[in-house]
DNA sequence: GTGAAAGCGCTAACAC
DNA sequence: GTGTTAGCGCTTTCAC
């Protein structure tokens, strides 16, 4: 009952060496060019590789050597054309230093993201690049940190992971932005984040994102400059699905004293909020003024273009790429974090407030 | 010269064994739970590997067993979130059955899929799930098939490769959409495509992707069935990047014979063809109609909204994921490859053209 | 230069 | 039930 050729299995090193005529430590030598070999070994050694149509088993390399030539990343969304931008920054440097690049999406999920490096590890990556679904829960990347395999965190920060953070300075931007709108005559702006806090806004409430937290430091502090506070009941967190972001928009525009300018946590959002601000027959920038973060292509089409603020996402996964793999090459001296700007692009959709206007201003 | 603790290995089974007083075949089996343990020495051997912080080395379970539970995907464009969807697809489906998903983007290059594949092979994955960057170039598609891991097509059919293809059929859509147009009096209708084909188009030729040809297929036939025929000057392959694609754009819409409506083949190019509309200074759908492929959520933002192809990405990625989990558990019965519809959703950006317009048709 | 042999951490066949 | 013993495919001493 026995087959002629039982699955064509794969040809092994053993195979060569006997093929060539050589020992299984020579074949290896000349297919894994390390050790010393002659001229002559060599050559015949990899001809009967080729005729055998050998493959290393990087496995097996793998499990010998510790490397596996591969960087590990993590995200949480990959829908997100954000994610998108950077996996191509990580990806286009990785390639060039001859490492390959495998992702794991987690849904933003702190279970699924601690599930995700656990594989990634268990696949021996040699680095890993993690953009942290949660800065306050991260047992799970001190341990990566512990474990000795190179970390580095895109995006947002990670309390208590002493691992190198590749983000933009959320704070200043946001400081800028807000002035800007300030300037404007807003005073009344809103702050709409898809953020899961579990409890509505307060001051000085702690939350998952540092990326948010900075955000709202920002604005915090631009209102702060102009002798102003900003109204904690325009704050809206927990804006999960596109259902809730359009009654928050509604509820924001709504009574006596309603928002006159409303910033957008993400492309989804702003999204979301620009089609009610539209059935709600509202004139952008007339009535209602908008910002969004991230510039997307799409940004540049809606009547009228939305204002963003826009970060250099390439850069940021070219540079953690960078950063893990200087780790991983043991260089002590790993290039400088550099300091990620992002810059406030004015487009159509910011104006004067209703209120400040002339014939506002006369009543 | 010895350090007292060279770098706190992990510990093995062995370890385990040896702390838990059994073998480390007794401890293997407590471990991975097969085979027969009693109770005393499963605990004791639970107990252990708890104090060591025991983590199985999974590089060393595959190389025994061959599976590693994972699911390998490929795909062209990890930005475009047609892609993101199709992921998210997969996953959700794959998580489901206790597979891992790691991917690997290729920027449509054939030869970084060439190598996206091998790496994957290598890492040992279960099973692939590929949107090829070309349906002719598929060499190393094939050699996949032949090395007998399960593999399931996306979106594209790769010639000479016998695997599943999980896809939309176009053709029709793109006959119904094409009537659609001739309908409302178009007859200049032009096709944009970034397809690389080396030469611009002309009836009959062979391109790379089976999705182009399908909806070129579908274009001619509803022209075909109108008396007429698709005017070989309005189908505009090798639209690269943005630049070429307004150059394009406002190539087809002079002369004295312009195109009346723009069919463009996925998300980037609508957002160049708008842009230059807009340039322009030219009506949308007055002066020109547009129709897009994929629906994207900022389709409904634009002004007027975009008509687009709607096609089920979500599903196509869930059923791929099922296919292959459902061949690498070497069921005979694989589910049957569901027919996938596109539909085409009417939103404002298609209109009559000014030539069919009562006072147009007077002049 | 070259070869024999040990070992990476695990599973699996085979005895008892 | 349990332990012994081979492997998996590769790298890496260590002799010669």
């Amino acid at each position: 009952m026995e087959r002629l050729q039982p699955v064509r299995r794969d040809a092994t090193v053993a195979d060569v060496a006997k093929r060539a005529g050589v020992s299984k430590a020579q074949a290896a030598r000349a297919l894994g060019n390390y050790g010393a070999v002659s001229d002559d070994v060599r050559e015949r050694v990899l001809a009967a590789a080729q005729e055998l149509d050998y493959r290393p088993n990087e496995l097996a390399r793998t499990m010998n050597t510790g490397k596996s030539h591969t960087l590990g990343v993590v995200v949480g969304d990959i829908e997100n054309p954000h994610f998108g931008l950077l996996m191509r920054g990580i990806s286009d440097t990785a390639k060039r230093a001859g490492f390959d690049v495998i992702l794991v999406n987690t849904g933003e999920d702190v279970t699924i993201e601690r599930d995700a490096v656990q594989v990634l590890l268990d696949k021996r990556v040699d680095g890993l690049i993690v953009a942290p679904a949660s800065s306050l829960e991260t047992e799970h990347l001190r341990r990566v940190y512990e474990s000795g395999r190179p970390l580095v965190l895109v995006d947002r920060q990670a309390q208590g992971v002493p691992a190198e953070v590749m983000a933009v300075d959320m704070t200043s931007v946001a400081f800028a932005s807000t002035r800007h709108l300030l300037e404007q005559g807003h005073t009344r702006i809103a702050f709409v984040s898809t953020i899961d806090s579990g409890e509505p806004y307060r001051p000085g409430i702690r939350l998952h994102s540092s990326q948010i937290m900075e955000r709202l430091t920002g604005m915090e502090q631009a209102f702060g400059q102009a002798g102003l506070s900003l109204p904690p009941d325009l704050v809206r967190l927990n804006a999960g699905n596109a259902d809730s972001i359009r009654r928050i928009t509604r509820d924001l525009l709504a009574g006596s004293n309603p928002a006159t300018a409303i910033v957008a946590s993400d492309g989804l959002i702003a999204l979301s909020v620009v089609e009610e601000i539209q059935a709600l027959d509202l004139d952008i920038p007339g009535e209602v003024s908008i910002l969004m973060y991230d510039d997307f292509p799409w940004t540049r089409l809606t009547t009228p273009p939305l204002s963003v603020i826009a970060q250099p996402v390439y850069d940021i996964g070219a540079a953690a790429a960078k950063t893990v793999i200087a780790r991983i090459s043991g260089r002590v001296q790993v290039p400088a974090t550099p300091a990620f700007e992002a810059t406030l692009i004015l487009r159509g959709s910011i104006g004067v407030p209703p209120s400040a206007l002339p014939e506002a201003a006369a009543s």
